[in-house]
RNA sequence: GGAGUGGUAGUUAAGACGGUUAUAACGCCGGCCUGUCACGCCGGAGGCCGAGGGUUCAAGUCCCUUCCACUCCGCCA
């Protein structure tokens, strides 16, 4: 092993003698522009090594930048010290070429390549940078270890996916500005440095030196900063705003992300929903060239429920869900007749699924808490189906007639708690969407989710929390039922929902103090601990807020979608790990005893110190 | 906090039934090659099988512990 690596450290270094100053050169052009119509121009290229392909004679080398590849040709004929010295030049090593470019030889041209019509005759070349074999092919069609690219995350990103995903978030970015700017929205940097909130997810806590034993938190989102800004008279606020949350990673969900932020002043419902629609669909036009059929259609949240077990429905497909609660209550069948709700969907057609299939779809449901996943095949002759000697005639029929059965059909059954019965199946669902392939790629089912409750029951600890956050405003019709009947109360909130992705969500705000104490209490909070959290919220909101409302998008979500990106983390330029590390940065990590003691703070002993 | 998948040359994977010297492809190094474009041909180097412990005459393979990455549940107003 040392000598492999010592010979190509030695080839990398001897080849570091060649290395020279760009001089005074200019790129031209980058290499993924030029075209049979530039035939004979001088150009100066710059970029990275992709592909050399030593002949001997000719040498091609393929140029990479972020742009695209060109091919250049390095030639003993046209130019022989610059052929001669390319002999040294190998996969990442930087450099810098003026040449002609021509038209390829007839019959010569690459289709698959954009540039594939031209090559580059080099007549001069430098070498800019070497570069060691790197640890992975910097190539789309290579399939390295999450890990690793993490590790070495600037050359996953020289990779063109990761360098495309990258410009369609800028794009992404850019044309929220530029709409935004267009409908008289101001940009506005909110702290980050800000105080902890109790209410949601955990926040990151950065001790102050100045104040030891206090505490910022980073941002969980702007709200109360955005919603101050229209009390302040600024009227129409937007920002591309980082926000951090101490929570657990997913394949969607990164400690700090980007939300598209907006609030604005003397809007209702119809008005900010009218915006975020134009934006939506602006941003459509402009990264996708897709255009957006406005306004989108809208579903209740009960209804989302009820038909689909989740609060962000695809409704790129059927499968919807029918609650057959009433029709199998003291059936023979125990798990159902007895059970707080039972529901139901068909499969048309489903009756081809193998047992295998189930099985798998059995386990799946189990990850929602299911005990199991009852089934039955429509066949003509009979149901065939594990329960079906518990259903009565009465029972079939009604079934049969809920669920509109042909035969051919299977049915998915799930009894129990709500909660479960609706994840099961919502989950499921959207899973045999996929594997069935009723999903149609090219659809975009874009969705409001409105009229959500204000309140959701939390088990743990055992009150209402706030559906959205605390600051939403219920509707008017519904604010005496705040004390009285707060599971009722609907909030002036809506999602926006693609393909059963959430991609923003937001909702009109109290702005009048007296609404918001009223609110507060209905949380359980005590005047006093309301008055210590935010008083300088309510106090802002006597001193003439405007009514106002807002949304958040999701900016990394939204990027995975117009990328078709499976994680966020490839539309992330330098994101974390499952365990929240950085592996190209190792952070976290641990600091001096000297910050600490400047802080304020004193680690519990480790128990290994012995 | 919990469930699952994976970790073997630089990379991606095969080997899993315990038994000679651990395979392959790509990459890398050397040689040949004037129309390639994932160039081609010939030759070569490269391994503590994630780490630690155990069982055994013998462990990449079996057992235990642990670390790392990923997916999911909980959590994420």
């Amino acid at each position: 092993m040392n000598e492999i690596s010592s010979s190509e450290k030695d080839l990398q270094q001897e080849h570091q003698q060649y290395i020279v100053p760009l001089g005074g050169w200019r790129r031209t052009h980058d290499c993924g522009q030029l075209n049979a119509s530039d035939n004979g121009a001088e150009v100066c290229l710059m970029g990275w090594v992709q592909f050399r392909r030593d002949h001997g004679g000719l040498i091609f080398i393929d140029l990479r930048d972020r742009a695209g590849l060109t091919q250049t040709v390095f030639s003993p004929e046209v130019a022989p010290s610059a052929h001669e010295s390319a002999h040294i030049l190998r996969s990442e090593y930087v450099l810098a070429v003026k040449g002609r470019v021509r038209r390829r030889p007839e019959g010569m041209a690459n289709p698959g390549m954009p540039t594939g019509e031209i090559e580059v005759v080099v007549l001069e070349w430098k070498l800019l940078n070497t570069s060691k074999t790197p640890p992975f092919m910097v190539e789309d069609r290579i399939d390295a270890a999450e890990n690793l690219r993490l590790q070495y995350r600037y050359l996953d990103l020289r990779r063109p996916r990761m360098a495309s995903n990258i410009i369609t978030r800028h794009k992404l970015a850019q044309c929220t500005r530029n709409y935004m700017d267009e409908n008289g929205f101001l940009e506005v940097e909110t702290p980050f440095l800000t105080r902890s909130t109790p209410e949601g997810a955990r926040d990151f806590l950065v001790p102050s030196r100045l104040n030891p034993g206090e505490f910022y938190a980073l941002p969980q989102s702007p709200q109360l900063f955005k919603q101050l800004l229209m009390v302040s008279g600024l009227d129409r606020y937007f920002q591309i705003a980082r926000c951090f949350r101490d929570e657990d990673l997913r394949a969607d969900r990164q400690p700090e992300f980007t939300q598209i932020d907006v609030e604005m002043s003397f809007a209702d419902e119809e008005l900010v929903m009218e915006m975020a629609e134009g934006l939506i669909a602006r941003i459509f036009k402009d990264v996708m060239r897709k255009d957006v059929a406005l306004p989108f259609p809208r579903m209740p949240y009960e209804q989302a429920m009820a038909e689909y077990g989740v609060d962000k429905p695809d409704t790129r497909f059927g499968l919807k869900l029918c609650d057959v609660t009433e029709i199998v209550r003291g059936s023979e069948f125990k798990l159902f007749a007895s059970a707080e709700m039972v529901k139901a969907f068909k499969v048309p057609g489903g009756e081809s699924i193998s047992r295998k299939d189930i099985d798998g779809y059995t386990e799946f449901v189990k990850i929602y808490g299911a005990q199991g996943l009852a089934w039955i095949k429509i066949r003509p002759e009979e149901w065939q189906s594990p329960i079906a000697k518990f259903l009565s005639e009465q029972e079939r029929q009604g079934l049969a007639k809920a669920l509109d059965l042909q035969a051919g059909d299977l049915v998915f059954f799930q009894a129990g708690a709500p909660d479960m019965v609706n994840a099961a199946l919502g989950n499921l669902r959207v899973r045999l969407g996929q594997d069935l392939g009723l999903v149609n790629e090219g659809d975009y089912n874009f969705l409001w989710v409105t009229d959500f409750p204000l309140f959701e029951y939390d088990k743990d600890e055992n009150r209402d929390v706030a559906c959205h956050h605390p600051f939403t405003a219920a509707r008017p019709e519904d604010m005496p039922k705040l004390q009285s009947d707060p599971a009722s109360v609907k909030a002036r909130a809506y999602d926006m929902v693609l393909n059963g992705t959430e991609l923003g969500g937001g909702s009109i705000r109290n702005h009048s103090a007296d609404a918001q104490r009223a609110m507060f209490a209905a949380l359980g909070f005590k005047p006093e601990e309301a008055e210590a959290q935010f008083g300088f919220l309510m106090q802002a909101l006597e001193l003439g807020a405007p009514p106002h409302g807002g949304i958040a998008f999701g900016l990394d979500r939204m990027a995975m979608l117009l990328t078709g990106s499976n994680s966020i983390r490839d539309v992330i330029a330098f994101p974390k790990t499952q365990k929240a590390t950085c592996l190209l940065t190792d952070a976290p990590a641990e600091v001096s005893p000297k910050q600490l003691r400047e802080l304020g703070l004193r680690l519990r002993e480790k128990e290994k110190d012995q």
